[in-house]
DNA sequence: TCAATATCTCAAGAGAAGTTGAAATATGAA
DNA sequence: TTCATATTTCAACTTCTCTTGAGATATTGA
């Protein structure tokens, strides 16, 4: 992972329609679902759903697989690790309150508890 | 921190520039450095540096100081520790494979060791 | 081959982002 | 007040992003 493939990556996230396709196949987990299961559960049209599935595609984030005439999309769930760990390490410095935030269960966020 | 805070977090970093002050200003710690300073060392002229600071500022990453005629800007580290908790817990919903690259120093994006 | 299904590509338009240089504002010193 | 310093704001411009709808491509079955 290197500054532009961050920068990508980030700007694939930055992103509504974006975010909701990554939420969607984070629930559909390592087997992914079909490109018009996804674009129906973000509620857009195929063109809108392809333009935004290329970028995350293009970005790293997720990948594909045809089977047969439907093409299967998965979150690659390393490379995310990887640009979370980027801007942790490479641009944060590692700083303990940003790392404290991830480290253990959203700790400084305050989010939830175990 | 909500998606729509997430998605200008994630957006203001996603830019060559602003990911250049970032670093920048993780480096000058806690106490900040004036905005001239900063706009020297990424290369931008005044108004350049002052759309861009103004971009992470309304994202919440930076935070400003006057002190005299200077501008003393700082990271926000608890923000981009929260934003990259949302990104893990919310988006990712906790996977694993995404924690393990944080948890404890890039683990699964093999940068370094300790 | 023909039709149906699933998905992608293309072109056009609206709107947002980024760059530049000039002018405005705020602060402090002579 | 006047000047110098530090920073922001504005207007004009170019480029990129997003949306839409129409048409193209790939796969399967009759």
């Amino acid at each position: 992972m290197n500054e532009s493939q961050a920068i990508l990556g980030l700007a694939a996230l930055a992103q509504e329609t974006r975010l909701a396709i990554v939420r969607f196949l984070v629930k559909a987990g390592r087997k992914g679902a079909p490109a018009g299961m996804v674009a129906d559960a973000v509620g857009a049209s195929s063109s809108r759903f392809s333009f935004h599935i290329g970028h995350l595609e293009r970005a790293g984030l997720v990948k594909a697989e045809r089977r047969s005439r439907q093409i299967l999309y998965s979150v690659d769930f390393a490379h995310i690790g990887a640009l979370l760990a980027f801007v942790m390490e490479d641009c944060c410095g590692g700083d303990p309150q940003v790392r404290a935030c991830c480290g253990t269960k959203s700790a400084a966020s305050g989010l939830d508890g175990e």
